[in-house]
RNA sequence: AGGGAAGUAGCUCAAUCGGCAGAGCAGGCGCCUUUGGAGCGCAAGGUUAAAGGUUCGAGUCCUUUCUUCCCUGCCA
C-alpha cells in the first residue's frame, strides 16, 4: 500500500526465489529504458517507480538507459525532457546513465559471432517479400532463398551493409531460428536494418542499426541487469530475448513482464498523445490536461502524489483501467498536507457592510495551513466592501443550503459574522449586490454569546484584492475509456469544456509575490498552482483539482433522479 | 498449423505455497468542524469466470469449457 516497502507482488516473489536459489548471487539490478521519441507520462511513472523501487528495496541499483536504436524517430529534445522529468519525480541514477548506442560496437561484434556460428544471415528479400515469407498467425512461414548462404558470404555482405554498399531496404541481417514457429518473433527475426538517418549521438558513423530485440537483452547483459522488467506485450519476445543471450553465450538476465497502467478519462499511447499535440487539442506536451509528467507538473501535481499513487495501485499481470479518482485521491491527500490556504473569489458577488466604517481597514489574522503549524499565519485586509462567491448566496435557499440568504447570519472566515439585510438587483432582476450588517463583537469569527452559524464563507476585500486569471480544468475526455470504441476515433470523446478561463478572479493581496509552481488551496474551492504564463502584471492560476464537495455532489444527485445502479453495459456484438 | 497471457467486491490489489476470502479507492449512511475541506465512525458490497475431479478441507492442485487481451514493423 502507500508504504511501498512491505507490499509483495509477483515480481518480488520471483526475485525472492532467485535470491534463495542463488541465481544472481543476491544481486538486484534494474533499469528504466525509455526510447527518446516522446515525453514521459503517468504510465511511465509506474514503470519508473517499479524499477527504482525494486532496486532500492533489495539494496540494488537502477540504471537509466535510453533505448536509442532508431534514429529516425529519436531526438535530443526528448532525452532532455525525460531526464528532467525523472529528476523532478525524485529519482537519481548517479553516473549510471547509459545509451543503447554506447553498445553499437559490441552489438556489431555479437552479430558477427552469430554469423560465424551459422545462426545469422544476410537476407536480400524486399520488405514486402519478407512479410509474405513470414506467413500468418495460423500458417507457417517459408524460408528465404538467401537463408543458406555460406558463412564467408554472409560476413562479406554484412560488412557491405555496414559500409553503405546497400540502400535502405535492400538487405537486412536475420537470425536463423525457425520459420515454422508458432511464435512469429522466432521466424528469423531481423537483427539489423539499414537506416539512412543521422543518430543524435553517433551521428553518421553507422549505416546499420540493431533492432530492439537484438539490442535490449544484450544491453541488459552488458550492464549486469538481473531483472529486466517490461510490459506485457513483450511476453512473446522473451523467447527471442533468451535465444540471443543463449546463442551469444553471455550473462543472462531475467525478463519479467507486468501490466502497463491505464487511467480512466485519458489516453496513454504515444501515438495518441502526439495527435493531441499536433492536431491542437491541447497547447503542448506540458498542457495541464495532458497525462504527461510535464503536464501533471504544470497542473500542480506533486511528485510525492504520483509516487504514492504508483505504490498504491501495485503491480500485476491483469490489464485494467485505474479510476482517475484514485490519482486524485493521492493528489488531494498530499496537497492537503503541504499547501498553504488562501482566500480567492472566482465568481464575485459584491457585499457592502452597511454598518462598517467607510474608510476603516482591519488586518485579520489567518492560518496558513491547519495541517502544518509551522506554516504560520498571515494578515488579510478587511474593509467595508467585499466580494464573496456568488454560489454562496441564494435568495430562496432550498432545505440543505446553509450559506448566506436574506436574513440569515453566516461567518466570514477569520473576520465577522454578517447578516444579509437587503438584496440589490439590476433592471433585469439580476442580483448585483448584497447589503449586510456585521456584528462587531464577533471579530475573529466567534460570538461572545456563544451563538453558532452554520456556514463560513471565504471573501476578499474589494479594494485590496488583486486580479488574476484562473484556468479551470476538467477531464480531457468525457468518457472513462476514450480508446475502447473501435468505431469511433478517440478525439470524438474530447471534452469541449476541458478548459474554462475565468478572468478576472480576485485573490487576497498576500499572493502578490507568488512564483510559478507555487501551490495553494483556495479555501472551500480547489487547489491551484501558479502557471509559468504568469507575468509581473498578472498571475495565472491552474486549477489542479477541486476540493471534495458534498453540497455539489448532492446537487448532482438531485438533478439526476432515480438513475440508480443502471450502469451502461457494453453494446451487443 | 497457430503461439502467448490473464480471469478474486464497481476499480486497483491481498490471501503467509491446501486451512475462517481481506484492504484501499469509489459508492451509501452517520458524526464532527471557524474550509459543506480535512478528520472520524458505521453498514453494504463475493457462487473466487464455469463445470467436474483429488482431498477431512480447494481462490490455491488436476481436467475440461468460457471470456478477454497481446502477437503477422526493416517500431520500441
Amino acid at each position: 500500500m502507500t508504504d511501498g516497502d512491505n507490499s509483495r507482488n509477483f515480481i518480488t516473489e520471483i526475485i525472492d526465489e532467485h535470491n534463495e536459489n542463488g541465481r544472481f548471487n543476491e544481486v538486484v539490478r534494474t533499469r528504466f529504458p525509455p526510447e527518446p521519441n516522446g515525453y514521459l507520462h503517468i504510465g511511465h511513472a509506474k514503470s519508473i517507480c517499479l524499477n527504482f523501487g525494486i532496486a532500492e528495496r533489495y539494496g540494488g541499483l537502477c540504471n537509466l538507459r535510453f533505448d536509442d536504436t532508431n534514429p529516425a524517430k529519436e531526438e535530443q529534445e526528448y532525452i532532455d525532457a525525460i531526464t528532467e522529468d525523472l529528476r523532478w519525480l525524485g529519482y537519481d541514477w548517479d553516473d549510471r546513465l547509459y545509451f543503447a548506442s554506447d553498445y553499437f560496437d559490441e552489438l556489431y561484434e555479437m552479430a558477427v559471432d552469430l554469423i560465424r556460428i551459422g545462426r545469422a544471415y544476410v537476407d536480400e528479400l524486399s520488405p514486402d517479400e519478407i512479410r509474405e515469407y513470414r506467413g500468418t498467425l495460423t500458417e507457417a512461414g517459408r524460408e528465404s532463398p538467401y537463408r543458406n548462404r555460406p558463412v564467408e558470404e554472409n560476413l562479406a555482405l554484412f560488412q557491405k551493409m555496414r559500409d553503405g554498399g546497400f540502400k535502405e531496404g535492400e538487405a537486412v541481417l536475420r537470425a536463423k531460428i525457425d520459420m515454422t514457429s508458432g511464435n512469429i518473433n522466432l521466424r528469423d527475426p531481423v537483427m539489423y536494418r539499414i537506416l539512412d538517418a543521422a543518430h543524435p549521438r553517433t551521428g553518421d558513423k553507422w549505416k546499420i542499426y540493431p533492432m530492439y530485440d537484438f539490442a535490449h537483452g544484450q544491453s541488459d547483459s552488458i550492464e549486469g541487469i538481473t531483472h529486466s522488467i517490461c510490459t506485457l506485450e513483450y511476453e512473446d519476445h522473451r523467447p527471442l530475448y533468451d535465444w540471443y543471450l543463449d546463442n551469444i553465450e553471455i550473462f543472462h538476465p531475467q525478463q519479467i513482464e507486468f501490466a502497463r497502467l491505464n487511467v480512466s478519462h485519458t489516453v496513454l499511447s504515444k501515438r495518441k498523445l502526439i495527435r493531441l499535440v499536433q492536431e491542437g487539442y491541447v497547447r503542448g506536451w506540458d498542457d495541464p490536461r495532458m497525462p504527461t509528467i510535464s503536464g501533471l507538473r504544470r497542473r500542480g501535481y506533486s511528485p510525492e502524489a504520483i509516487r504514492e499513487f504508483c505504490d498504491d495501485i501495485g503491480v500485476g499481470k491483469v490489464k485494467g483501467v485505474v479510476a482517475l479518482h484514485k490519482l486524485e485521491y493521492h493528489l488531494r491527500r498530499r496537497l492537503n498536507k503541504t499547501s498553504n490556504r488562501v482566500m480567492a473569489v472566482i465568481n464575485p458577488l459584491k457585499v457592502v457592510i452597511e454598518n462598517y466604517p467607510d474608510d476603516q481597514v482591519e488586518e485579520m489574522e489567518a492560518v496558513n495551513n491547519p495541517e502544518d503549524e509551522s506554516a504560520g499565519t498571515r494578515k488579510v485586509p478587511f474593509s467595508k466592501v467585499l466580494y464573496i462567491e456568488r454560489d454562496d448566496f441564494m435568495e430562496d435557499p432550498p432545505r440543505k443550503f446553509f450559506r448566506l440568504a436574506p436574513g440569515r447570519e453566516v461567518r466570514l472566515r477569520y473576520a465577522y459574522f454578517i447578516t444579509c439585510a437587503d438584496v440589490i438587483k439590476d433592471d433585469n432582476g439580476e442580483i448585483i449586490e448584497l447589503r449586510c450588517v456585521y456584528d462587531p463583537e464577533t471579530r475573529g469569527g466567534s460570538a461572545p454569546d456563544g451563538r453558532r452559524v452554520k456556514a463560513t464563507l471565504h471573501w476578499v476585500s474589494a479594494q485590496h484584492a488583486i486580479q488574476a486569471e484562473a484556468r479551470l480544468y476538467d477531464t480531457l475526455f468525457t468518457v472513462e475509456n476514450p480508446d475502447s470504441d473501435r468505431n469511433r476515433d478517440f478525439t470524438s470523446f474530447i471534452n469541449p469544456d476541458s478548459l474554462r478561463v475565468v478572468n478576472p478572479i480576485y485573490v487576497e493581496p498576500h499572493l502578490r509575490n507568488a512564483l510559478a509552481g507555487d501551490r495553494y488551496q483556495f479555501e472551500r474551492l480547489a487547489y491551484f498552482v501558479v502557471d509559468p504564463d504568469s507575468t509581473a502584471e498578472e498571475l495565472v492560476f491552474n486549477r489542479t483539482v477541486t476540493l471534495r464537495d458534498q453540497w455539489r455532489k448532492d446537487q448532482k444527485k438531485a438533478k439526476k433522479p432515480r438513475r440508480k445502479k443502471r450502469r451502461q453495459r457494453r453494446p451487443a456484438p
